[in-house]
DNA sequence: GCCATACGCAACCTCCTTGTTGCTCGTCAG
DNA sequence: CTGACGAGCAACAAGGAGGTTGCGTATGGC
């Protein structure tokens, strides 16, 4: 759940391609998710459990289906960290500015 | 330099925290990246060597030192694409939900 | 009830990653 | 010129990541 493992989720192939998958076609079983992969179901469904131990997704069994779901919080929460970095950078170069100044 | 990369890249505690120092402090030498870890400075070297070919960082000889600086428009490009899974999830609930109610 | 479907679990293999150490090389200061 | 400092290179060990296969299990359609 740290902001670590969130990036270790999404800097897989795959796992990018999958969150892209359910953003892009909302919800879907493991099932579903496993077509247009060249990968097995049950590497799928490990890709799929990362991406939840990470926050990135919910699931929930429908049935004999196995559902999972964008959880955009996570996305947003790893946006605002990225953002926060760049805004810092900012600062740091005027005050690198003024030093090399004086 | 793909998108995946750059995510993997900062997804090992180690590399994001030199992200958010180098961000902070702005750019450092190698010894100086070193100092308050706990690893050793070929290790630190590598990890900033895996920044800098996934373009988060560039690098620079300033005499014997060796200086990495923060490359913030990787950053914003990482941050846009995560802004562009969010906003295809909206639409993507919105037919979902029309869908659901047919 | 029966069979196909969708899945979970576990064992196994292979490669990449991450850390180490030892050695060498260029560069700056005295 | 000489020694200390900052890095680069290469070999190595250990651990984790990502893939497969085989098998067992619950659910839904007929």
């Amino acid at each position: 759940m740290s902001t670590a493992e969130v990036f270790a989720a999404l800097g897989d192939p795959v796992r990018l391609r999958l969150v892209e998958r359910l953003g892009a076609e909302g919800p879907l079983s493991i099932h579903r998710m496993t077509e247009g992969t060249a990968i097995s179901r049950q590497a799928v469904a490990r890709h799929l459990n990362v991406l939840r131990d990470a926050g990135l997704l919910h699931d929930e069994r429908r049935g004999r289906e196995h559902v999972f779901a964008l959880e955009p919080r996570r996305i947003a929460a790893a946006r605002r960290h990225l953002e926060t970095i760049s805004a810092q950078w900012d600062t740091a170069l005027d005050r690198l500015r003024a030093y090399v100044e004086d």
